[in-house]
DNA sequence: GTAATTATAGGAAAAAATACCCATACTGTG
DNA sequence: CACAGTATGGGTATTTTTTCCTATAATTAC
């Protein structure tokens, strides 16, 4: 806790649309404690920024140009370890979460926060606590439930799964993968599910990809 | 035409189901005018029957083991050119629809054809004449429409098209694409039907692994 | 200036996919 | 024999995808 009761909390906020820097600005300066030092507009800029301002909290987009969210929070935390970073971006993508936190950020928030929230968990970041949008600490729990991953995923799969894998990187529908091992839909359903589960894919489309990529089926 | 009206017409079923062949053969059995003279389970066993019964029509499944009823069809046509090969089916697959044509088969029809249609589907096959399924003309119709695609398709989709068939690619939902384009799911969903039917694709993830192939998207 | 194309997006409805229940049958394994 | 895992599929509910229709604004082409 470097600042407290007295002191404002000194923002910055690091997004490549002006208008949500706008946003975002507008709305936590009218908070009391909060104080937004200054704006950047990539990675790059805010690494910059922080040097200069010594910020307690950045809000971080995750997805900009010159260089990304991840990086810079990286950077960040390796220059100034005291300033917290909160992740801000517009969808929950499992992989950036999990490496968003890994890279060092004390928050996930997505852009539909509420704006009452956003203030919570720059508050919370500020004293280093972590504020999470449900739907982020619902991946977190998904992760942590069936975590390491060791391998590929592939393994874990069984014969029937990677016969039925095989066939959705072919772009087929359930209805004609269940034609062509002969079995219901619904059967396929099943098993289509299964893979999503164990490979924590969250849709067929991915689960295609990684099929295609995993040589399962013909590029 | 070779038979008519006073000899039956003489009709091979092929199918790997015991039940569907049962129900085409006590169906057909009962009209006038037609006769069931056998039966195969694959396509291997079909060429056989053809060769020694010599049939007009052949009622030919093309999902069958150890020999599939396209290649069964190809090769009926080549051994006896004057047997008619109806394609039945339990789906309309465009490739195989397509392909079941150029092999060769007179006709099209999928496993849900009212008795009635079948009868008829045989009795105009005989005479060589054509007998769609409504859903399959309409996938023709498709076809010739937007037919031959000389180039691969890409060059007419539009820039913004492009973009989000790229995004398409790696496996993003059509609310994931709406928030990286910071339009609405709906404008979305307007770009990827675009797509689909300008590239004449089944599906997103037939759209994703394009989208891969041709480099639009991380491999 | 009119016509065509494109990007945008709403409404409605149908089809597909997904999640979460459940049960059955079969196959090993301790 | 009990137990776990697998393949099979029914039921239900929700979400996503897809099609079809309509419409506006902007751009471009003739």
């Amino acid at each position: 806790m470097a600042t407290d009761t007295d002191e404002p909390i000194r923002v910055l906020i690091v997004d490549d649309h002006a208008v949500v820097r706008q946003g975002l600005m507008t709305f936590l300066e009218l908070q009391d404690g909060i104080e937004v030092v200054g704006e950047a507009s990539n990675g790059k800029e805010a690494l910059q920024k922080v040097k200069e301002l010594e910020p307690d909290v950045v809000l971080m987009d995750l997805v900009m140009p010159v260089m990304d969210g991840l990086t810079a929070i990286k950077e960040i935390k390796l220059m100034r370890p005291e300033t917290e970073v909160i992740a801000l971006t517009s969808f929950a993508d499992d992989e950036k979460v999990f490496t968003a936190i890994r890279s060092g950020a004390t928050g996930y928030l997505l852009k539909d926060v509420q704006p009452a929230d956003l203030v919570k968990a720059v508050i919370a970041a500020e004293r280093g606590e972590v504020q999470l949008h449900p739907e982020v600490a619902k991946r977190l729990m998904h992760e942590v439930v069936a975590p390491p991953k060791e391998d590929d995923g592939l393994q874990e799969l069984t014969e029937r799964e990677l016969e039925v894998l095989g066939l959705l990187g072919r772009g087929m529908s359930n209805k004609e993968i269940a034609r062509e091992l002969q079995v219901s839909e619904k059967t396929v359903k099943a098993h289509v599910s299964s893979i999503l589960n164990k490979l924590s894919l969250p849709g067929r489309t991915h689960a295609a990809l990684f099929a295609v990529k995993r040589g399962l089926a013909p590029a």
